[in-house]
DNA sequence: TGGGATTACTTTAGGCCTAAAATGAAATTG
DNA sequence: CAATTTCATTTTAGGCCTAAAGTAATCCCA
């Protein structure tokens, strides 16, 4: 706790948290045009919701299929929530549902052979929109925000478990 | 466009975008991080949204009271999305809202007395929260991630604009 | 001055999301 | 084995969000 700080207001007592805020508004900003930028994308070229576009990544990744826990626990969504996308999806065309034979609890979905052919065209367009949006920043610059990012992301999440995690 | 690169395998010509993905996916990693504890806090706290705590930000900084057509270009949604937000503000007793005497299509919305109130306490705790999140960054970290978002902020407006803006 | 734009806002239909309660199946335990 | 607990999923109530259509007030201009 700096009293007085030459450098400074003689009114600012060292908490000034201005900066972190500031960095908080620019990060949001950027993440908010990406992902609108995406969605919008998505919508025009493929008229498929982010979310819908999200689950049938994971599907992707898993070709024997996965519960609706793995699905909600990957996504970081709530099991209500996945069970409407899931719905819909179904409804299109885009995934198969069906119930596990071991436990009948247990929903298993995989991507539908049309569902995987859709999504492969569209996860190929996404990447280059991505690639596309980043083009002005060099190797280096790239290398140098995925450090610092690495680094927030430990401090957001020590924060986050030493309060009530 | 290489044919051949003896640091990659052979199968990868060049146009590989696999780091600008991960860069993106972490970036969304650190602001839906952020963003849930946040929200978490403000919920556990306050027992208030983050959209109506943004909506509070922005009436704050207007003590001469916004019209919703202000509000919606200021915080980027809806005009739609704005009625309801005020709505339930004006419940909660947060909100004024009144008919503009010029202009009876105009609905103008201030933030009443203890909703400023409620709202300084609110973004105080805010700011500390934000500054906790971000505090295993040194300044020069603080200062160069300003930077490469600020850079990343330019290059996905140009991309954004180039198409279909 | 009267009629057609424009503007400000609201409504509607529908998707996404959560927490909490409800349902039904499987596992455990006395 | 029956009662209880646990687990996977669905349902419910309600907030946030959008695009598009609807309502009213104001503006503009012949």
């Amino acid at each position: 706790m700096t009293i007085l700080d030459s450098e400074t207001k003689a009114t600012e007592h060292s908490d000034d948290h201005g900066d972190e805020l500031r960095l908080w508004l620019r990060l949001l900003t950027c993440t908010t045009l990406i992902e609108g930028e995406v969605r919008r994308r998505l919508r025009e070229r493929f008229d498929v919701t982010l979310p819908r576009f999200d689950l049938m990544a994971q599907l992707d990744k898993a070709p024997d299929g996965m519960t609706l826990s793995d699905v909600s626990k990957r996504m970081m969504v709530s099991n209500g929530n996945i069970t409407g996308l899931v719905e819909r999806l179904v409804q299109s065309g885009h995934v198969d549902r069906r119930t596990s034979d071991v436990d009948r609890r247990v929903q298993v979905i995989r991507l539908t052979k049309s569902g995987r052919a859709e999504f492969r065209k569209m996860a190929a367009e996404h990447e280059t929109w991505i690639a596309d949006m980043f083009s002005d920043l060099g190797e280096k610059d790239v290398r140098e925000l995925m450090r610092l990012l690495g680094k927030t992301k430990l401090s957001v999440r020590k924060a986050a478990d030493g309060r009530g995690g």
